[in-house]
DNA sequence: TAAAACTACGTAGTTAACTACATAAATACA
DNA sequence: TGTATTTATGTAGTTAACTACGTAGTTTTA
């Protein structure tokens, strides 16, 4: 890492998170291959959430996972082209479009749980370091969510 | 303890760094537009390594800031329309392009300054929690840098 | 009960990083 | 000294998120 960024330190923070984010996507990614199994990082959040609680319309996973609508519908069409997913009409609410797995998205989660569980370890012995990475992420998201950098910076 | 629910946290990971980092760089943007200061946050890198280097070449910027160098190209491309810094070739090397701040360069990191001391102030309140942000991005680069996520995974 | 407002979804285009590939200049080496 | 390798820069195309805007149903309200 260089010395400059080091010496400008917290101003460059959202590149650092970036950068972080990034590497652990790609590695992320080259896991799955590793194992043989055709799955992108990015689809985790829809599948999990799928796995979690069965049918849901387009928001309601945007919403759950964090997103914007623009961006989960393009996950979602990602997903329903592996035929990992799939979606029919809300007869009651003809606006809404409802999301299901389908019987490949289940078996591919049951072959991927094991290589989850490997994943969720690597990243603990990677994250736990005397600041907790996962802890202050957390932190800082109530904190925005209290009071974002913006207000913060105008209250001065 | 370690089941697939616990997974979900931290399997997501690099999707909420991602975020975070979207959201201060945005909040970045409208603080320097509250100031009327015309000013993009990812220039910072940049812009503050010429000011403490001085005169550097592309590829001498590009690892001082950690970006790869086609980044680091469309970063000064974008500096040079805005006549905050400029280039000349380096007579020592005829591949080499040698980048430096302009007056107005120099003028804005003037106006600036203030303004990125006040950031520091309200990131530092936003960041300082339990589990200091900052530290634990610092201590999770040295990991990365020992011993990938992708190296974890397959060593265990 | 018709108009207004809201909600759900979709599309187009943007952004800020990346990888892969190309070219020209400098350096190393047989 | 001429060829091979390395280095510096540049271009094209990709990615994974976003915002802005549009349309079609649903709900509220005057």
């Amino acid at each position: 890492m260089s010395n400059v960024i080091d010496a400008s330190g917290i101003l460059a923070i959202s590149t650092r998170l970036q950068r972080l984010a990034d590497q652990l996507r790609k590695d992320g990614q080259l896991i799955y291959k590793a194992h043989g199994i055709e799955f992108e990082p990015k689809w985790f959040p829809v599948i999990y959430t799928l796995q979690q609680k069965g049918q849901l319309s387009v928001m309601e996973i945007a919403v759950e996972i964090g997103y914007t609508h623009p961006s989960t519908i393009s996950l979602l069409k990602e997903l329903e082209k592996e035929k990992l997913i799939r979606s029919k009409k809300d007869k009651q609410d003809e606006r809404k479009r409802l999301l299901s797995l389908t019987e490949k998205g289940e078996e591919l989660i049951q072959q991927m749980k094991p290589v989850w569980k490997r994943m969720q370890q690597a990243l603990t012995s990677l994250l736990h370091t005397e600041n907790n990475l996962m802890a202050a992420i957390h932190e800082v998201e109530q904190q925005m969510e209290q009071k974002g950098f913006f207000e913060r910076e105008r209250g001065l």
